[in-house]
Parts: structure tokens; sequence; C-alpha cells
DNA sequence: GTCTATAATTTGATAGAC
DNA sequence: GTCTATCAAATTATAGAC
């Protein structure tokens, strides 16, 4: 399968989740959409009758693969500073690439005026990203000693750091600002 | 002065202010702010004649407010522990009153797609309050021992720790998640 | 300062031919 | 599955009367 083979529904999809990580969701249209992808607009919504639709389906590809990336196999002591670390690298890769950040917290900060669909899917993000941290520092050593709650309520801080991190570096344009959170993330579990 | 009285271009900013932290600024038009006001749109180009140039000078009064607001008349001993609880209350004060975010963390998520003007006066906002941060963390018993590197480092991650769990706490639409960050800010502290 | 009127463009979405 | 053609509504913005 070359390059110029990849069909159709996913180079809308590519290209959606492109555009609203870049300027939101309602930073788009579907004729920048058809323009991409060489297509008419009628085309796209061939594949997805709404924008709703559209939306909601970029943000759940968007959560199965961001989970799947972090669970690499791991060579390491399956400490709570290498599940942080995992986490702050997956989104550290896509903000050094292009400078995007993370697709659904640019959902939530839009997420008053969006279609009921599409919050529940941005929603869904972070009970699952939040989920993954829990279980990841629960195992670790540091986890042992500590109750479900107070686990729970620092994998919200640190998912927390982490998203407000990329909304920070982005806007002042400089990725390398998100690397500097690392020592104060780690600094929390000592 | 009564309320009624409250002049046209300070309610069109007040409701600008609104609806950009409820939809973000491609989620408003100047239809949505003339009817609300009462007036006609072009009244609103009569006081702002783009869109651009009112998104900038909302988003600047907000950050002149936001950190005249943090400057509350100090009993305490001006700890580390009490500039970050002033931050954080200021923060949620709106959050639980509407359940708004802050303004400028939603300019950042969209700002790769914003007028420069914009981007400017957002980009700016981070830039006070992190230096406002970094004033009052040096003064403290805290930031005594530490280098200005390492302040200003914590002064970044606590904003991002901040604006992060302003926008988990609105998409799940909990507020009192934001309360929860508390502790995980103050053990930095220690 | 606020209005009416309107321009030019863009938006999400549909019907129907091929 | 992709196209042409089209729609109604919404968008930012301007000209000029009152």
């Amino acid at each position: 399968m070359t390059k110029d083979s990849v069909d159709t529904e996913t180079r809308i999809l590519d290209l959606a989740e492109h555009l609203i990580r870049k300027n939101g969701y309602n930073g788009f249209s579907f004729r920048d959409i058809a323009t991409g992808v060489g297509v008419k607009s009628s085309s796209v919504h061939y594949y997805f009758p709404t924008k709703a639709e559209l939306g909601a389906k970029v943000a759940r590809r968007y959560t199965d693969r961001f989970l799947e990336s972090l669970d690499v196999p791991d060579p390491n002591s399956g400490s709570a500073e290498d599940a942080v670390a995992i986490m702050h690298g997956a989104f550290f890769n896509s903000l050094k690439r292009d400078g995007q950040m993370c697709l659904c917290g640019v959902l939530a900060a839009e997420s008053a005026g969006l279609p009921e669909e599409v919050i529940a899917e941005a929603k869904s993000f972070f009970q699952r990203t939040t989920d993954w941290l829990t279980a990841n520092l629960q195992k670790s050593s540091w986890g042992k000693n500590r109750t479900k709650d107070k686990i729970e309520q620092q994998s919200m801080a640190i998912l927390a750091q982490l998203e407000g991190g990329l909304l920070i570096a982005r806007v002042r344009k400089e990725p390398e600002l998100f690397q500097i959170l690392m020592p104060a993330l780690t600094a929390e579990q000592n």
C-alpha cells in the first residue's frame, strides 16, 4: 500500500485532526477539508454526514491511539517516574513535531459551545487517561503506601500540569518550555 | 450610576469576554454581541471596527483585571503557599460562579488560528502572570535558597497545573475538581 | 451614537446525475 | 464514491441616513 492509496476517509480524519488541533473545532470547515484532501465538500459529507459526527470520530480515534502509544513494552522498573515520563513523552512528540497540543485539550477549552457527542468524547479522553495514570501509579512503589483517593488526585494533578504546559508552550511557540516541567512533575513523587 | 447606565462599550466587552470564555474566539459573532447587548451589529463595529480589535481589547482588559485581583493587601506571612493559594482562588472564583475557565487559556488553545494582535495579548497574559508568581516566590522563604531559573521553572509549572486543572474541571463540569489540585501544588514547595 | 440597508463571502448541508 | 448544482443561513464589514 503506497502513500497515495490511503483511503479518502482516513485522509479526511487525518486532516480534520490536524485542523482542530491547530484552530479548534469552530476553526475549520468542510470546505477546508475538501480542498486539502482534494475532493468536493459533498464527498466529505458522504463519509461524515454532520460536522459533529466528524468531530466525535476524530476525538475517539485520537484517544484510542494516544492510549495505545502509552503501552510501550516497559523495560524499566515500572516506577511512578517512568509512567509520568512516558505520558510526557507522548505529548511532547507532537508538540515538537508540528507545534500541536492535545486534541482533547483544545476541545475542552471550547467545550461549552460544542455538540454533545463531541464533548462526550473529549470527556472520555480525560477519564481514560487519568485511569491509565492511576493504574500505573498504583503498581509503582510510590503508590504502594497511598490510598486510591490520593493516587487519583495525583493523577489528575499530573495530567493537568501536562495539559496546561502544552497550552503555555504552544502560545509562546517554544516547545522546549514543555520539557522543563519534568523536574516539577517527578518531584511530587518524592 | 445605576446598572442600566453602564455604557455600551463596556457591555460589549463584558459580553464578548463571557462568550469567548464559553465558546472560544471562533465561537461567537458580532450578531451574538449585538443581540445580547440590544443594539445592531453595526453599532458594535462603531466601537470595535474589527473582530480582532475586539478580541485583543477583551484579552488586555482581562489580564489587567486578573493581575489587579491578585494584589490583595496581604495579612499573611507572604509565604510561597500564600501566593499559590491567591492565584488558585482567583481562577476558582469564576469557575464556580459560572463554570468559566481562564480567557487566555481558551485563546491559547485556539492560538494557531487567531489574528496576531489577539495572540499577542494572550501571550502577554502568561508572561505577566508568570512574572507575578516568580516575584512572589522569590520573596518567600522557599525562594530564598533557590536560583532565579529554578523559581521561574516552578512558576510555569504552577501556572500550567492551574490552567490544565481549569480545562479538566470544566469539561467534566465539576468545578470542585479544581479544588483538589491545591495539595499537589503546595506539596512542591515542601 | 445608533440605525437601515446591503455587500461579499463562507458556512453546513442536501438532491440527484454519473 | 465522487461529482455538479444549489440552498438557506450566518459571517465580517461598510455606506450613509437620522
